[in-house]
DNA sequence: CAGTGGCCCGAAAACGTTTTCGTGTTGAAA
DNA sequence: TTTCAACACGAAAACGTTTTCGGGCCACTG
């Protein structure tokens, strides 16, 4: 076991300072030609390669960028992740992620630790939780600190920051009126509980797609989920002999429940009901033709995210 | 825009030294009770906190754990993060993630990256691209230099540390044998190259169950699957006039697309032909109910690969 | 020969901690 | 009154860098 090899072993071991080690690796014109080219080959025979902790006290950034996300086995996410990593990759950065689970706790606790030397900004998307509970100094705080902030997906008003999100209210707007031009007269909606930004949004899209085709908005046709656990049961119950011809849902799970629900209630998809969804997976595109989605391009909004974050940090 | 307090901060406002600082916050006894009253008053009241980048420069270590996965928009690998996070949270660590895309190069860039004091240990599953190189400097290298590394899934023999696997060998054999058990003759066999490791131990068990059922191994059976780009067509054509009752596929991709072919071309699956898979997909489960899957437990691989992990730091 | 300038290099501070060791003050015992 | 221990605190080193500044030495000029 050998440990790291640093700049004052080399020095040691060459018979110079510290400093001139330094300003050769760095090949500053201080430093006579023949000894910068000993130290260097010395450097790259030994593989010196610079510690990084001592790098980012100096220099009292960490070229690591934080995330964190409500949680991680979601498509969704994963490919904003990966967004965002290769941009970050591409600028230099790392990506520390962590999850928040939902819990606003949990939340403020990552973001605490992160912010303390750990990372030089966040991009985020805001635990259920928190947005519920409608607190963000956490926020607040870090951005007072002078950290840049990007939020996506789930953002929040009360907070100036960039903002990355997709045009929710239009998307959802545009899928609710494709299933009014394929003839659909009975909408139903199958939205998360209001708090939820994006389940806002969507849900007013779907209002103004009605409003816009003169539909009346009937409150039977619209359910609002709160628990992931059983919106199974739940909106299997909502279907049952609910007369609809079309269903706008606001995420995948959500609209393979529905065709779920409607085949076992002995409807045809998309025969007799036109079922169209976000989506945040890729197996409902391939292998559930019968679901329309519209799709939210997650890899580009971490891209995009990554970006903004990056150029306020430099 | 407020900057982050530090203890010499502090000091200068109390008119104390920093040592003082410090001993009164880590509650040493060193420090007579009023001034640590003081002067933890006012540290809780501004909000201090320790900066990590310090610590861990001072501590040689950064309480963050690295993972290297070949990609992340799959549902196995979140759920070992998932699990792997829960774990190294509780034991108060960071978990710092890089993606190797699959990538040689990417792989042995991510962890020289880390290893210059960015993470106190790896935890990781092989870029495909490593295994077919079979080129595992980069490992050698910092397991010597001290850093603990546990692999995951993509394992290798060649490198001597903590691994953490399913029994791929015998959960294939039993997958196979549940196919025998339901009358399937004629059992095609859907793989991946043999360089990665678990598509060779899956095979191995496909083998293994055969020959204990005195079956033949029909080669014209088996497909073995370089390019997941088209794997879809590969198996298409495969599948097209084959005599098969029966499939057994070494990922939830290749299940489905087994599937989909089988239906094109006629056949009831499971009536005609049962298809089981390796699953690293909960749609598969959830969603398609006439595929068998064998699972891979993710969360769980990723809390035993943390602890073994963190087990090696302390 | 003295002065001057340029070339190379080293010392030291700084980033924010922790920790060892030293030091000054106090009180009591001799 | 002297001495010594206990107590409370500060100075400084260390972790591994980068960078500013100063200084030694040489050669050249006048």
């Amino acid at each position: 076991m050998k440990p790291k090899l640093t700049l004052k072993q080399i020095a040691k071991e060459l018979d110079v300072s510290i400093s001139t080690v330094s300003k050769s690796l760095r090949d500053s014109p201080e430093i006579g030609e023949d000894t910068k080219q000993k130290i260097k080959a010395f450097a790259k025979l030994y593989n010196y390669k610079p510690n990084n902790i001592a790098l980012s006290l100096k220099n009292r950034k960490t070229k690591t960028i934080g995330i964190i996300i409500p949680e991680i086995v979601h498509h969704f996410f994963t490919t904003v992740i990966s967004g965002v990593e290769k941009v970050a990759n591409e600028m230099g950065y790392n990506v520390l992620i962590c999850l928040s689970d939902n819990s606003f706790d949990k939340e403020v606790l990552n973001m605490e630790m992160l912010a303390n030397g750990s990372a030089d900004g966040f991009i985020l998307s805001l635990a259920k939780e928190t947005m519920q509970k409608a607190d963000y100094h956490h926020l607040v705080e870090t951005i007072s600190q002078g950290m840049p902030v990007v939020l996506f997906d789930r953002v929040i008003d009360e907070i100036q920051c960039d903002k990355v999100i997709i045009d929710d209210k239009i998307g959802a707007k545009k899928a609710v009126q494709h299933l009014v031009n394929l003839g659909c007269r009975k909408i139903g909606l199958i939205s998360t509980v209001d708090y939820v930004s994006v389940g806002k949004l969507r849900t007013e899209g779907y209002h103004e797609a009605l409003s816009e085709n003169n539909f009346q908005v009937d409150e039977d046709l619209i359910l609002k989920i709160d628990e992931m656990e059983n919106s199974e049961e739940e909106i299997d119950r909502f279907l049952k002999n609910k007369e609809v011809d079309g269903i706008f849902a606001v995420n995948e799970h959500f609209a393979i429940s529905a065709i779920k629900a409607l085949v076992e209630n002995g409807k045809k998809v998309p025969e007799d009901v036109s079922v169209i969804g976000f989506t945040d997976g890729e197996l409902s595109k391939k292998f559930i033709p019968s679901l329309t989605t519209v799709s939210q391009h997650g890899t580009r909004m971490g891209e995009e995210a990554a970006r903004a974050l990056i150029e306020k940090l430099e």
